[in-house]
DNA sequence: CGTCCTTTTGAACATTGTCAAACACTGTGG
DNA sequence: CCACAGTGTTTGACAATGTTCAAAAGGACG
């Protein structure tokens, strides 16, 4: 069915923070029961509930992270090559608290779980991997309760430009990489409030035309958004 | 100043899930450097931003975890006895994401955080403890993100109250043991919007005086309230 | 060109927050 | 014991914010 393992197809996966530092022995262990699969777009690749037996590890395309309730369903976060989700699960082996859906066409390694816990438990750098990665997951959740909390949606959508803005050097112009619907599900609205809500921003010089946003003028979109370090920083 | 040292005084520590597994020498150096301090009600422990210095153990009281923006500020969490927090900050060698107050009179143990990070470096079984740990707190985080963005205010209460319930062993009367301005925070609305909540829960058999709350028909508000495991089950 | 889907727009509506005032509770000091 | 201050809670009127619904406009794609 596959050529090879995947460590031999995607070398970039043992290039992970992951799974970087750890031994060699350890890391075959890992990877003799995983296997990559190609999903196409839209394809739910697990459900809120089920057991997590494997621990996801995204290698191309992107995988959106969403919660159902009473027929309500908001957009948690994007999962983008290469990085991992659902490892609180794995760890505690227990059910998931999210549903993972790929956004477009995505190859993904499935790591059975128990190897996880298993290799955690002999390879102390993997295991220390392994906690740091989660405390980023943990800090970023807080940051993103902060954002919900103490922000309006306007104030929201503002300090996104100015990180998305970030994220492409600073460029005054740039793409976003997310349909608007979902966006507004990822910042906790309605897909009409965030059109009201780029519309709004053009008082602080901001320009959005299909997916190009113009920040015309950093500094003046800055003083009506009060970005955070302690909330809008993703890398601490 | 004090007697003997924390380990001595509080032998629950040694009991917490975070300790419990641990060798010995190692525990001991773990508390070398840790003092127990007590401190009166309102008492600022931590700041936000603040380097993450210590660990810290609640072992008698409660504590507040809040954070600020923009002159607004928000209750994230309640850390109640014996339980430790901003164990990821400690991790991450990171500033604290949230600030911290004594909500009572409490005892708190504080670990060095670089003594934390060092013996888990050379305890396999605390490293375990430490991620069990730290999943366990991103799962509660994704949950309370989950009630915020699916449920409106109304349904906020009504599980939270069904929480409480449980809590209290299933009785139809019990206690709230939060103040009720601090308990909007937490749910995300004001305490006027909270004071109407609670009036409006009177057609589904729910009545609140002063911090008495008597639920007369619990099935009339789980339908309702709608609880699920995968948001309001705090032990999974 | 037509179809499907997303986005935008407008108007009505619902929810939530703000502000000011009244009320209730607690503890203090006369 | 009472008066009183201080704090937290509740209430009502109002404003701001956000949602819903319906419809129009724009894009992507066969």
């Amino acid at each position: 069915m596959h050529l090879g393992t995947p460590e031999q197809q995607f070398p970039e996966i043992r290039e992970l923070d992951l799974f970087a530092e750890m031994e060699d022995a350890h890391f075959k262990l890992l990877m003799r029961g995983a296997y990559l699969q190609t999903f196409p777009p839209q394809i739910e690749l697990i459900s809120e509930g089920d057991p997590s037996d494997f621990l996801h590890i995204v290698v191309s395309g992107s995988v959106d992270l969403f919660s159902t309730w009473n027929r309500r369903e908001t957009s948690m976060a994007t999962v983008w090559p290469v990085s991992t989700f659902i490892l609180a699960a794995t760890i505690k082996n227990a059910p998931y608290l999210m549903s993972a859906r790929t956004l477009e066409k995505s190859r993904i390694v499935l790591v059975p779980s128990q190897d996880v816990r298993a290799v955690f438990d002999i390879d102390a750098r993997f295991a220390r991997a392994i906690v740091t990665e989660l405390a980023q997951c943990y800090r970023s959740v807080i940051k993103n309760t902060k954002d919900l909390k103490l922000r309006t949606s306007l104030e929201r959508v503002a300090n996104y430009l100015l990180r998305q803005q970030a994220r492409a050097s600073g460029e005054r112009e740039f793409e976003l990489l997310t349909e608007k619907r979902r966006l507004a599900s990822v910042l906790g609205m309605t897909p009409e409030n965030l059109s009201r809500a780029f519309k709004s921003l053009q008082s602080y010089g901001v320009c959005v035309t299909g997916n190009r946003v113009t920040v015309g003028d950093q500094a003046d979109l800055e003083r009506f958004a009060k970005p955070s370090p302690l909330i809008d920083d993703y890398t601490t």
